[in-house]
DNA sequence: GTCTATAGGTGGATAGAC
DNA sequence: GTCTATCCACCTATAGAC
């Protein structure tokens, strides 16, 4: 299945530190932890975080460098699958799904919300990765399209651009209510409209 | 036009601490401003500000109280037009352009994102403001449904749920990229795909 | 590479004068 | 109601010993 969260536990020290700083980062957001809270549960002092990466905005940057290889390397392993395109969709979702399931946002949907907040080298890092998704997805449904796997009318860059903005959604809300499923059904509920197979698109029709 | 921001300009002084209050905290997020940001933008101390409000968390609570109240108020003047489902809908999603188009998040978007780091009080009252929106929609999506203004299958909670996680998602997203456009884009496409007239709904799948 | 110690700043919050 | 002054905890970051 894909796996975005990385888990290098007996990795170097640099990757231990970001797998840590990771996980608080997509459960408090970039101004919701500090150094000492990495310090605490890493058992290694600020300062020795300091000497792997010096400021915070560093951090924050190889971070989200890191993220989005993970998340492309997951990307990839779906498109290895030479599944058609609607399992691919329904992959693609599962990724966030799995991010969910460990109680966690998705890096880049929380960052986004504190944009304005972050330091220039991490905005960069943020539009990258959805730059990123937003021309996996055209592809996809553009190969979708044109093999019938799943039917959309208007143009493939507005269909991928609502389907990242609203998985991001969903993913938000569910975890505020700490309810997974919220976010399966509204998941599940937008391929169908959005981009269905046309037999699922029928379905929801049919009422 | 549906306004949710308060514009009490020439209020006491309470209303006007929240004003300031609403705006950094919709722009930077709950962990993103401080006492001293507000102090500075209204030429008062901090000391006065904790005479208003006591503690950050009691400022927090009153401002996400005050925002679903003049959220609900927005609802009930939609509702006062008496314009058919399909119509309410979209006005429903010009409250969101609205905000957007101040540069601002969803106030409850931003704070369902750092939902971890929320002092208890706070949280309820985000939750209670999806709450309401969700009964709202509810209403409006079966009302809808009977006129034959808007067309969906399957439950309308979940549609409603749906509709609103992907606005909020849309909303961050578009902030990200300071492109409103994105955002109204992705709102027009929801509405005709999830719970569109059956006129826009034939078009979408018209390709 | 990791530590102790500390700098220099900002966070939320309070006491008490006016 | 608003101010000055202050507290203490915490923040990011650095110096320098080991």
């Amino acid at each position: 299945m894909a796996q975005v969260t990385a888990t290098a536990r007996n990795g170097d020290t640099a990757q231990r530190i970001l797998d840590i700083a990771e996980r608080l980062m997509q459960v408090r957001g970039y101004n919701g932890f500090s150094y000492a809270d990495i310090a605490e549960t890493m058992r290694l002092t600020k300062a020795s975080l300091h000497y792997h990466f010096p400021s915070k905005s560093e951090l924050g940057r190889r971070l989200m460098e890191r993220y989005t290889e993970n998340f492309l390397a997951a990307l990839g392993r779906i498109d290895a699958t030479g599944a058609d395109a609607h399992e691919k969709l329904q992959r693609y979702v599962s990724i966030y799904a799995e991010v969910l399931a460990n109680k966690r946002m998705c890096l880049c949907g929380m960052l986004a919300a504190e944009y304005a907040t972050l330091p220039k080298s991490v905005k960069a890092e943020v539009t990258r990765f959805f730059d990123a998704n937003e021309t996996w997805l055209v592809g996809l449904l553009q190969e979708g399209k044109r093999s019938k796997d799943v039917s959309f009318g208007g143009s493939a860059i507005e269909i991928a651009r609502t389907i990242t903005a609203s998985l991001e959604g969903a993913m938000m809300l569910a975890r505020a209510y700490d309810d997974a499923e919220r976010f399966n059904r509204a998941a599940q509920r937008l391929l169908a409209d959005i981009a269905g197979s046309p037999s699922a698109r029928a379905r929801q029709l049919t009422t």
